[in-house]
DNA sequence: GCCGGTGGTTACGTTAACGTCAACATATTG
DNA sequence: CAATATGTTGACGTTAACGTAACCACCGGC
């Protein structure tokens, strides 16, 4: 597509969104497949604009798209992903969606990651554990070899 | 199997580990499937004894199913989860194995779930600003209907 | 005028993590 | 003794999340 350049000139839109990416520099970019990129979309996660046939990635889209990669770093499916953009997106979709539904979602999304957070503290301090463990046997062991 | 009953003797094992568990039992207490539970054991993260056929958990089983469900909750793979279940187990087998290099392996996972950890405290962070967002578009809402 | 690069759309394959089901053994209980 | 509970081993099905392959189209260039 070259999205910064030619392919035919889309005219006009209110002047904004200066910077349009085509998907391989996003890929590029995030370093991930087109392919990872394109089933994101399948599924809902990701709504480019369509220029001449290519997909046209905005900034709001590659922020999306920093979301769902950090949803998958934390362990999230892209079910839950979806859940939680949809938080974020447009809340104007379906024209007015209470805010005091969405700020509960978004309780609920934030307990949930709480959760997690409190799981990772536990295995972090159960390793530390083990390793200040090892560090006992180690030392155990020179003393003995000085001996 | 009813382990902590009949079925046969077993007799003498050095009277230790007092308490076995069928995989019933097990999976009730966390609320797994038994399916999943020989999963585990089939993909080598569980090695139960047998008792006339059926398996018997010990209180280490126990624990290493406790840091398996865990590892899940904080999305790690079961890979990934056997790797550092392998730093705990029974640090003798092969003989030896250097402690230095189990202190290692032990950073690495430390660091991993520490990395982990700050993309959840993003999250949070992003979700709470959004969360603040909608709190204040509420608070222009009241306002206008006030007026 | 053909090549390579970029992009697009099916369609099928793959891995992980189990669920589901069948078929069978054993053991306690009514 | 038959029912019921508990256990075992396959084998096949399923969902998620992509990867891979095949094939088509357009654009710029030599």
């Amino acid at each position: 597509m070259k999205t910064g350049s030619q392919r035919n000139a889309v005219a006009s839109e209110s002047a904004n969104e200066a910077e349009l990416h085509g998907i391989t520099e996003l890929a590029r970019e995030y370093g991930i497949s087109l392919r990872a990129i394109r089933f994101y979309e399948d599924k809902g996660l990701l709504a480019p604009r369509r220029i001449n046939g290519g997909r046209a990635y905005t900034r709001r889209d590659r922020v999306r798209l920093g979301l769902i990669l950090r949803g998958k770093a934390v362990g999230m499916s892209l079910a839950e992903i979806e859940h939680i953009l949809s938080l974020y997106g447009e809340h104007g979709e379906g024209r007015g969606r209470q805010l005091d539904y969405l700020v509960g979602r978004i309780d609920e999304a934030m307990a949930e990651l709480a959760s997690r957070k409190r799981h990772i503290e536990d295995m972090l301090a159960d390793l530390a554990e083990a390793r200040a463990q090892f560090k006992r046997e180690m030392a155990a062991k020179r003393r003995t070899k000085k001996a």
